[in-house]
DNA sequence: TATGAATGAGGATTCATTCAT
DNA sequence: GATGAATGAATCCTCATTCAT
């Protein structure tokens, strides 16, 4: 019992004052401390998958005790879950926002893969990315919320700006290298790196023909 | 020494008889236990993953008693990767033994493609390759195998035939769509599947043009 | 970071306070149950060997959960090692502190004697020393631990102070009756018990020759 | 009696014949077959102990099938229980055997150390004397056999003829020391070797005074 | 709230024993 | 008899989860 506000009579009060901040400095900390589980989860499921990873890593790398986790996450699949949406909710809204109306197909296409490239391959969600393609079978409901939070909300935005016949019939004709890019970068990075950039280029090339500059 | 052949008149005789009708009785039971595990093996692994797969399960579904798996395989992980050995070695040899010499361009890149969906697309081997997605990090020697078995086996074919510079730099091109629909298939399958011939002639249309039959 | 002293006012004061006190409160309780799990250990281990026992059973015995151990103890031989030390570790200094110098040879013996009765054959020591005897074989570090801890601190003793040619030779003939007693009843005691104090004086009275009192 | 000749019509017959012939060679086979078991089994027991033995290990040192061993003994146990009678038994006779009566004090004392030293010290039957101190707490009825037939038929040799009357209510005494060397040479034997014929030189010469020649 | 000791269900692996050939 | 594949009970150890402090 180190330092429960318990003797706060007004939860919900609204004043502003000693008692507001203190709540406030709480759910602040309290935020703080959710993050750094999600950042330690991450770390961990990343490198071990689900059910190879230790809630125990997981808190000692978030310098918390075990028990602390359970506060902040129903259970450890809660954590799992809860992990890929705070990751993936970003992205869809950044995707969906771009304003593609009146651009050219080629600037279109090439901002969607330049989102991928930047916002999932160079950043830890390419990490979420793969978990999901390791453990979607087993977590249905991710596999769902995957596709109704990212995936739904960015095809419609391929299928409608794209003339190609193929394209807007299969829009993940697009992003497909990017996605096997994170995939082989994940099992051959090691020892036959991939260059995502070139790769997309070349891509881009073969769909559009290709182009002088950059 | 199986099967002593003490009653066999004719110790080093021809390799017929009565003991070695036996010892091939034994061989091919041998053999067919090992399939049956195998077999079980790969639903279990496919449906739940390395890690919480039970080997309980995997012996009630080949009918055989826990400890039989253990005269098979030197235990869990063995069974594992000799599962993606023996589903995938076949492979290979396929691929490479293609005539592809004389063939046009569009026919080389057709042949690949549906080397790919009847071969991996349309068998169990595209739970292999999910379960080399999800386990490779975690299997190091897996991949280096996949790698090297697989892909380096492959990938020259491609890029020995493909005269489109972006092809032939990066062969992966041609079948990405491939695999994005495996794993689509595999996370969204229930609710939106994906049509993969579809998908790929939309694909090869792309790169070398649509044609008007198939 | 064990139980973070927040309230206390001195940081860096005195190590006495609540937390100090909590810390000492843990460490305590954390002693007992590590003698418990030890106490426990002894009489599994000494009623069925290493291999035989289970630590299902020790953990019964110490009235704790079958995982607890696990947190005193790294495994099953690590458990069984530190039983080892645990119990023998005493017995050198009391040995190699007793002031021998300027006794007579008889007195010496006697008391070297005193100490092998008192300290292992009156206590639950001589089932160690019979654990040792069964397992040394198969933990060699075990059989190496007990000669450097214990015999090779008592061995100069004995060989320093005695005259005879003999006993300085093969101190080892001094105690060795102690010993076979320590077996002797370990094997035929319900049957045919061996008085071990009467032995060590008949013995002593054939080193030394007989006196009249004791 | 695990193999009865059923179908044999004539029991005890005495006739000698082609019948008794093959049944002679089937028996010498068999008594083979189960001296090499005992055998192997010997060296597996002393060196891993009796819980820790694989009758797996066993079978393959005698080259004989797993199976085959539930031919000759009913299971581990017996095995176990048969292997040190098989051993021990011989040894009783001989002690009782030798001709004492006439025999000077110290001369019976040295015969009786030197049976001691080679029929066990000097055998395999060391080995199994260790077995009996590691695991006579577990086989009550083992303790009881060796001590019904080796220890109760050599100690009234000792009692009766020593006139000494220390070894005369002790004779545990006189042996005792080559005990010890057995114990010690088991545990210790690699780093620190004990001499048992030096050891037990000085042992008579401490017990009777010492001599010249040898 | 936070802690981390304790719990105990669960699962991999071993091996004595059986039994069809 | 002899074999050795098959069995499954037994046991070590792990780790998600709980709970007293």
């Amino acid at each position: 019992m180190v330092a429960s506000p318990r003797k706060t009579g007004k939860r919900g009060a609204v004043r502003a004052g000693p008692g507001a901040a203190r709540q406030d400095a709480g759910a602040l900390r309290r935020a703080k401390r959710r993050a750094a589980i999600l950042a330690a989860a991450l770390e961990e499921f990343a490198a071990r998958g689900f059910a190879a990873t230790r809630l125990d890593d997981v808190a000692r790398r978030a310098r918390i005790a075990k028990g602390t986790i359970y506060l902040y996450f129903r259970d450890k699949e809660s954590l799992f879950q809860e992990l890929v949406r705070a990751m993936l909710s970003p992205v869809a809204g950044t995707i969906a926002a771009a304003p593609l109306r009146d651009l050219p197909i080629r600037a279109v296409a090439e901002m969607i893969v330049d989102v991928f490239v930047n916002e999932i391959y160079g950043t830890r969600r390419k990490d979420v990315i793969r978990l999901i393609i390791a453990e979607g079978p087993r977590f249905p409901k991710l596999a769902e919320f995957y596709y109704r939070e990212v995936i739904a909300r960015v095809l419609p935005v391929e299928r409608g700006e794209l003339p190609h016949d193929a394209l807007a019939r299969f829009p993940q004709l697009l992003v497909a290298p990017a996605l096997v890019a994170i995939i082989w970068n994940g099992l051959f990075g090691r020892f036959a790196p991939l260059e995502i950039r070139d790769l997309m280029r070349a891509h881009l090339d073969l769909l559009f023909g290709a182009r002088s500059a950059t």
